[in-house]
DNA sequence: ACCTGAACACCGTTCAAGT
DNA sequence: ACCTGAACACCGTTCAAGT
C-alpha cells in the first residue's frame, strides 16, 4: 500500500514502463508462456534489466495483472454511475466476457495463488468492493435476486471467461449464451431475458472447419 | 478409433501401464507442471522409456485425459440409468465439481487445443453424446428448461470447475453455491432449488487464515 | 524390441564487467 | 545507479550404447 519512496533514474523509469507495456502486449498475443527474452527484446532492453526491475517473471506477471485489475475497477466505477443499475451490471459482465476472448490469460490469471501477492490482493479487494456496490444497487432496483453476493457473481464471471478461453475457437454464440445463462442464474424472474439463439449443436466446441488444425500438433 | 494392431512385449506393456498410473497420480497431486523425470522415477523406469511410449509429455497428458474422459462417460451412463433424470443430472454436476477440487488440472484440462488430438476428440464426442442424452431426459421430465443444450451445460460445468480450481483454498461454501447457481440457470422454475447458505463475505476468496501464506512466495 | 542414462536444447535467472 | 550479455541451472527431448 505505501508508496515506493526512492526515485528511479530517468532511464530506469522509462525502461520499467516499456517492460510493462511490452509484457502486456506479448501476454495478450501469445499468453503467459512467452519467453522473458522476447519481452525484453520488444521493450528494447537486455534480459538483465528485466530482472533488475522484476525479481522474477512471476513478479512481472503480477505487475501486469495489477494493472489489468485497476482497469476493471475503472469500468466498475463507470458502471456505478449509470442510471439503470441492472443494465449496467449486465453490460459489465458482457464486456468482461468479450475482453476475456482477446486478453487470453490476463484478467483471468487471478487465483488464490496470485492473491498471495499483497499488491494483487489489495487491488483485488478494491475490485470486489466495487462489484459489491454494483450488485447491491442492482438488487435495490429489483434486477438481481437478493440472496446472492459479489463473490457469487465474480466466480461465475471468472468461470465463463476461463471456459471460453479454453474453447477459444468455438462458435461465438456459445459465449453469448453463457452470458445469458449467468444472467438467468443471478437475475430476479422479473428481470429475466430469453436465451439468444438455439441450443448449440454438439459440434459447436470443435474448431471452425475453415481453420485447418495443424496435423503435427498432437498424436497421430 | 481403430485399434492398435501390434502387440507390445510383456515388459513394455507393463511399463506403459505403470507410466499412465504414475502420471495420473502425480498430476493429481502436483498438477501438470510435475517433471517427466519424477513421473518416470515413480513408475520405476528411465526417462527414455517414457519417451518411447509417449512421443512427448503432451502425449502422456493426452493419454491420461482420455482415461479421465472415459471415467466421466461411465458416470454419465450410470446417471442415465437412474429413475429421476433431473436428480441424476444434478448429482452428476455436483460430483463433477467435487472431483475438480481434488483432481487439479485433469478433467479440466480439456480445451480446443487438446481436442486437436484425435483420441481426445473421439472420447470427448462420446462424452457429449452421453451428456446430451442426460439433458434431454431431464428436459422430458420437466426438470431442465427446453431451450438449452448439452454444450451449454458442459461449458457451465467446466467454468465452475476451473474457477474453483483457481480458488482452491477458498471457503467450500462458494462451490456449493456455484452448483446451485448453475442449477438455477438451467432448471425450469418448477425444479428450482434454493441457494444453500447466505451470500459469502468478500473475504471468502482469501486463503483460510489457518494456512499461513508462505511469505517468500511473491513480491514483498 | 526394448531399456537406459548421458548429452543436447531451451528458457528462467544470476552476476561480473562495463558505463 | 543502472545496463548488458555471457554463464548457470533446470527440464523436456534425443540417441548411442547396452540387453
Amino acid at each position: 500500500m505505501e508508496e515506493e519512496p526512492r526515485r528511479l533514474r530517468a532511464d530506469a523509469e522509462r525502461n520499467r514502463r516499456r517492460l510493462i507495456e511490452a509484457a502486456t502486449a506479448m501476454f495478450c498475443e501469445h499468453g503467459l508462456e512467452i519467453g522473458v527474452g522476447e519481452i525484453a527484446q520488444r521493450a528494447g532492453v537486455g534480459r538483465g534489466t528485466l530482472f533488475r526491475n522484476f525479481p522474477s517473471k512471476e513478479h512481472l506477471v503480477a505487475a501486469v495483472v495489477v494493472d489489468r485489475i485497476h482497469r476493471s475497477i475503472d469500468r466498475g466505477r463507470a458502471a456505478l454511475a449509470a442510471p439503470d443499475a441492472g443494465q449496467a451490471l449486465y453490460d459489465l459482465i458482457d464486456r468482461s466476457i468479450g475482453w476475456a476472448r482477446d486478453d487470453r490469460a490476463l484478467f483471468d490469471a487471478i487465483g488464490d495463488k496470485r492473491l498471495a501477492n499483497p499488491e494483487i490482493h489489495a487491488a483485488h479487494a478494491e475490485l470486489m468492493d466495487t462489484l459489491d456496490a454494483l450488485v447491491r444497487r442492482a438488487q435495490d432496483r429489483g434486477a438481481v435476486r437478493s440472496d446472492i453476493g459479489a463473490v457469487d457473481v465474480l466466480m461465475m464471471i471468472k468461470g465463463v471467461c476461463e471456459a471460453l478461453r479454453s474453447f477459444q475457437h468455438c462458435d461465438p454464440e456459445v459465449g453469448k449464451r453463457q452470458l445469458d445463462l449467468v444472467w438467468a442464474a443471478i437475475s430476479t424472474s422479473e428481470a429475466r431475458r430469453p436465451l439468444r439463439g438455439g441450443p448449440p449443436p454438439l459440434s459447436a466446441l470443435d474448431r471452425e472447419p475453415t481453420e485447418a488444425a495443424d496435423p503435427g500438433a498432437l498424436s497421430g
